[in-house]
DNA sequence: GTGAAAGCGCTAACAC
DNA sequence: GTGTTAGCGCTTTCAC
C-alpha cells in the first residue's frame, strides 16, 4: 500500500505492516464489508453479526487502523474531551484542582486536558483562548485576575463554566470559594488564640475589584469588625507576584517596620510558605511568636515545617459541583439556567496557629 | 437565521445575533464572495484583493464566525497542538517541566495541552493514550514507571518524543536526566563533606529495571565506591509512594533503627520535603545532625526550611532539547534518526548540607 | 444484519 | 484576484 504514514514518526515502534493511515475504507476493503459496518464494529453499535464482526476486528488489527477523531469529530461534534484553562500550571492550587477534576470527569468516560491561558487578559481570552478550545466538548475556565469587565467579554462558543472569583455576569454557571467567609474564619482564629496585630500579607485594599484578593481581604476586615476592633489598614502588604519568593520578600520589609506583629493571614498557601520561609530566616518562632494561617488548604500544607493550618474551601465539593454543572450543560439541548454554587469552608489546624 | 447554536452556551455572553454555527459558507454568502476567497482572508494568503478583504472580514465580524478546527484539522493534518503527557499532574517536577515546555511551545505559535496519563502501563498506554494523542501535532511522554517492555510497545502515531528513563528502544527521540552522575554528585558531597552513614531514601535495589529509581540508587553505590567505600545496602529505603507523606513515614522508621545516619540522598526533592518534615519531627537539625540533599531542583527547594540542596539536571537545557526534536520530528517529511540527549547535572548547594 | 448516498466545514489544485 | 471542483474520514438517514 503507501509508502509513508504514521508509523514511522515514532521510528517503527510497534510491528504494524507499513501505517500508511489506514481508513475505514480499507479496512472495510480487508474484511469485505462496507464503511457502515466497519463504523458500527468500531462503535458497539450491536447491529451487526458475529461473524461479521469477527472479520472486521481481524482487518483492524492486521492493518493497525485507528479512527480518525477529527473526522468523527466533524461529523458528531464531540471530541470527549475536558478543557481546564488556567493562568499557570504550575500553582499547586490548580494542579490539585485538575486532578480532583480529572478524576471525576475520567469516571465519565471522558478525559481532561489542562492548558495554559498565561497572564492573558480581555484580547486574549476572546480571541487566542476562544480557539483552542474549540477541541473540547466542554470549559473550565479559571478566571483568577480578570475584571468583570474582562469577563463579560467571553464568550468561548461552547459549554464553559468559570471557577476563581464572585462577581461574574451571572450568564455563567459559576463555582466559587467563600473568599470572603473564609478569610474572615482565619482572621477570627489568630484575634480568639491572643494575636494582636494581624497582617494580611498578599491582600489588596482596591475595593473597587471584586478579584479573590479584595474579597479576601475584606473577609480579613470583617472578622476585625465583628470583634469590636479596627484593622490597621498599613497592616495589609502586597507583595509584586503571589508566589513564595515575593512573599518571603514582602515579609522581610513588613516586619522590619512592624515588629510587632504577632498573626499573619497569608492570602494563599503558596504565600503563606514564603511568609514561613521569612520568619524561619528572622528567627521568629511560629505559632509562639507569629502565628500564621493561609487558605486554599494545598497538599503541601501537611508537610511544611511548621505544618501550615489552612482554610479548606471545600476542594472536593468545588470538584464536584464543577464536573455535575459542566456535564449537564454538555448535555442539554436548551441552555439550563446558569447556577452558582459556593461551598462553605472551614477551618484546618495544624502547627502554624495555636 | 438558525435558532439555536452555539451562543447559548456560555448563556449568551458577547453580542452577537443569534450564534447558529456560522460557516465558511455564510461569510461568503454575506460578503458576496466564494468559500475559497473567505479561507483565503482568514489564512492571510494575500492573493486577494483589499476591497474584498474588507467586505469579508465585516462579515466575520458581524456573523462571528470562527474557523471549525476540526474540519481544518482533518483537511490540513495539523492542530497546532502539542501534548505533554505525564503519570500526575500535580508533581511539582512535571508542572515545572510543563510550564518550560509551555513557554517554548507558544515561542512557536502553537500550544501545549497537559493530560494525565495515570498509573497507566501496557495496555492503557497503547490504546487510551493513542487515541486521545490524536488531536496532537506531536507528543511528549513521560514514561516514569514503564518497564523497557512496555516502552517497546508503545506506538502512537505520529511524532512522539519519551522523557523520563534511561534504556528505551532506541527508536525514539529521547531527552534524559543523567540519573547515575546526578546522584553521585549529590552523595559524593555528602560524603565529602564528613557524613559517614549516608541512606538513599526512595531507592530501590531491583537492578533488573532501569528506572529513575535504580539508577539514582546505582549512583549512590558508585559515589561510595570512588572513595573507596561499599554503600551499607540496608540504608536503601523504599517508601510506599514517592511522596511527602510516605517519605516522612519511612525516615521515622529508618531512624528509628538506624540512629547514626548523618546523611540522606532523597530520590527526588518531593521526597526531601518529606524526609526535611521527618527530620523536623524527630528533632534532628538539618544540616548540622544530618545532611539533606535532593534531586530535581523543584522550585519549591529555595523555599523549604531549611532550602534544599538537589541535583539541578539542567531542566531548561532538557526543555530546549524536547522542543527542538520534536518540531524536528514534526516538520520532517523522512523519519529523523532517534537521537538522545542527557544534559550534565550539577549540585545547587542550600542550606540543608554543609 | 448490511449497504448506498449524502454531507459535516474546510482547503489544495487548478482553472479563469 | 477570484471561483470551481474535489475530497479529507467519518457517521446519519433510509432503503434493502
Amino acid at each position: 500500500m503507501g509508502e509513508s504514514g504514521d508509523a514511522w514518526h515514532t521510528a517503527g515502534a510497534a510491528g504494524h505492516q507499513d501505517g500508511g493511515v489506514v481508513t475505514m475504507d480499507d479496512v472495510a476493503k480487508a474484511a469485505g464489508v462496507s464503511k457502515i459496518t466497519v463504523s458500527n464494529v468500531v462503535n458497539g453499535r450491536n447491529r451487526v453479526g458475529e461473524p461479521t464482526r469477527l472479520r472486521v476486528l481481524q482487518a483492524i488489527d492486521e492493518l493497525g487502523y485507528e479512527v480518525n477523531l477529527a473526522a468523527r469529530y466533524l461529523r458528531v461534534g464531540r471530541t470527549g474531551a475536558i478543557g481546564l484553562l488556567v493562568p499557570e500550571l504550575e500553582r499547586p492550587y490548580f494542579s490539585q484542582l485538575a486532578r480532583r477534576l480529572a478524576d471525576r470527569v475520567e469516571r465519565h468516560g471522558m478525559h481532561l486536558a489542562v492548558e495554559r491561558t498565561g497572564a492573558v487578559r480581555e484580547r486574549q481570552l476572546s480571541s487566542v483562548a476562544k480557539e483552542r478550545v474549540q477541541l473540547y466538548d466542554g470549559v473550565v475556565l479559571s478566571v483568577t485576575g480578570l475584571t468583570p469587565d474582562d469577563l463579560r467579554r467571553i464568550e468561548l462558543g461552547r459549554p464553559a463554566l468559570l471557577i476563581g472569583e464572585r462577581d461574574v455576569p451571572g450568564t455563567f454557571d459559576h463555582v466559587v470559594m467563600d473568599n470572603v467567609g473564609g478569610a474572615e474564619l482565619a482572621t477570627g482564629h489568630l484575634l480568639a488564640t491572643g494575636s494582636r496585630v494581624v497582617a494580611m500579607v498578599g491582600g489588596s485594599l482596591d475595593h473597587a475589584e471584586h478579584d479573590m484578593v479584595s474579597l479576601r481581604t475584606q473577609g480579613w476586615i470583617r472578622a476585625h469588625e465583628s470583634v469590636g476592633l479596627v484593622a490597621d489598614l498599613t497592616l495589609v502588604v502586597t507583595p509584586e507576584e503571589l508566589d513564595m519568593g515575593a512573599a518571603r520578600d514582602v515579609v522581610h520589609r513588613l516586619l522590619s517596620e512592624r515588629p510587632d506583629v504577632d498573626g499573619i493571614v497569608a492570602i494563599t498557601d503558596v504565600v503563606a510558605f514564603g511568609v514561613l520561609r521569612a520568619l524561619a530566616d528572622l528567627g521568629r518562632s511560629v505559632p509562639d511568636d507569629v502565628q500564621v494561617v493561609g487558605f486554599d488548604n494545598v497538599d503541601e500544607g501537611e508537610y511544611s515545617v511548621p505544618r501550615l493550618s489552612s482554610i479548606e474551601p471545600d476542594n472536593d465539593a468545588m470538584a464536584d459541583a464543577i464536573v455535575d454543572l459542566l456535564l449537564r450543560r454538555i448535555g442539554a439541548t436548551e441552555p439550563p439556567e446558569p447556577q452558582v454554587v459556593m461551598p462553605t469552608p472551614r477551618l484546618v489546624l495544624r502547627e502554624s496557629t495555636r
